[in-house]
DNA sequence: CATAGAAGTATACATCTGTATACCTCGTGC
DNA sequence: GCACGAGGTATACAGATGTATACTTCTATG
């Protein structure tokens, strides 16, 4: 009854935001990356450092990229189309990099005489040692993705846990399958392998993640990882190749005088 | 300059909600829980079905709790302060009882001739079974616990991470001491079984997550469960005792072929 | 060259949020 | 018997948010 003012009431949303994002090189190269991009690189970071993906607001994003709020529907029909989206569209690419960390040392370790055992346990170890070692300098390098995906495995949005998820179930499987073609092991049983990787790429979710918080425990974390991935190994080969555990023993005791 | 008309507007924020919790059942038993718990009780509920803990509003948490935003603070002093008191008192309560999903167990079946290491391999294999059972029960009963609490193991706030790391770490710990007390392992070295403890923990938080969401799977879950700490058993075995390696043949190949 | 569409911006507004101030209502201890 | 403090409520308001509408560039293609 008494907004009889309102209609009167003009510009009081006038300079939302006091973005000073004028005029940055005129030049020519002005819009090397489309917003796009920007959007979802901004989002990223503020992912990363500050919360949740789904809990991002479209106009803290937008903020962070120095764009319009409004760019976002541009790009975009919902959050959960933008979000989705990014998850994909990172994990895709991490699938293919991390796959390197353990393929380059399986090329590079020289294959053991097939008839040699402990021969054969040995060369596992040295990939194992190798792969985590790469696996963590690729922690580095793609820290705010890690953190952002890792994140949203258990996250709130039932979209997101499942792109994450099957991630995470990919990677494993392009494990398995690397492992089955390239570690000369004994493992009869496909499934055990495919299981035991999932659980490997689960663990080292962890470890990961504790890494990337606290940098400087990458010492006792990478020794954790070898150890885990170790003990799987063992495991593995006495349940599934017994006739294999004199030898095992073998290389197990001679390792751990070193 | 145009808002002299704003001294005049009355009322705007009347009825702000249209709460109808009016005089439910004036009889005796009005208050029978405090408001603390039931905000912490709306909380667990919001938390475990819509988002992660940290991104709740403290008027949402009031709203589901029937009660007015501000009787918040009447009980605590930041968002911050309401969350952690809330992960650290659930997190203690699961500690304790997830506990007893081994400890009975472990009480429950007769100790093996300690001469005997076939037997008492077997004697752990039965343990762990039995364990993994009831702490899938476990995940049951304490649903909306499990979901809150394991979403803020990789979330966003450092809070809650310190305090459920702490927890998983703690819970951890209490398996790795009853396994060196009650299982009868050769295990020498405690830190292999604190840092396998920690690895079994970290696993079935991932494989709880997966039940509490897809509780048709609990049978292949469950499984899943028990064939990773057996796997992990077995090395452990392999590794710090090789001399046991043959009886564990044994019992493994016999195994098999159940 | 014209022009249509894509990408981006400006303004607006209803709605929700955290919080401040003030008031009410018990049960307890003096 | 009364003061008081803890727990709870009512009202208010400034600020942020998602989204709608309309305007402005650019740029590629006929």
């Amino acid at each position: 009854m008494v907004f009889a003012c309102v209609g009167a009431v003009q510009g009081i949303d006038m300079k939302d935001e006091k973005d000073e994002k004028k005029s940055e090189k005129p030049g020519k190269e002005k819009k090397v990356v489309g917003g796009r991009d920007q959007l979802i690189q901004a989002a990223l970071i503020l992912a990363s450092t500050t919360r949740s993906l789904a809990s991002l607001g479209l106009r803290e994003i937008a903020r962070a990229a120095g764009l319009n709020p409004n760019t976002f529907y541009r790009h975009f029909d919902n959050f959960d189309d933008f979000t989705l989206t990014m998850i994909l569209q990172l994990g895709a690419s991490l699938r293919t990099s991390v796959r390197e960390c353990w393929q380059q040392p399986m090329r590079k370790i020289p294959p053991a005489d097939s008839a040699d055992a402990a021969a054969r346990i040995r060369r596992a170890q040295a990939i194992v040692k190798a792969s985590t070692a790469l696996i963590f300098d690729h922690f580095d390098a793609h820290k705010n993705t890690y953190i952002t995906g890792i994140r949203e495995i258990h996250g709130a949005s039932p979209l997101l846990r499942k792109a994450t998820n099957e991630l995470v179930k990919n990677i494993a499987d392009d494990l398995a399958n690397d492992v089955l073609l390239h570690l000369q092991l004994p493992a009869d049983d496909e499934k055990v392998v495919r299981e035991t990787s999932l659980a490997i790429v689960r663990q080292m979710t962890f470890i990961g993640y504790e890494y990337l918080e606290f940098p400087k425990r990458r010492e006792a974390l990478q020794q954790q990882a070898e150890h885990f991935a170790l003990l799987l190994v063992v495991g593995v080969i006495s349940t599934q190749a017994p006739e294999l555990m004199e030898s095992m023993a073998q290389v197990l005791s001679a390792a751990k005088l070193s």
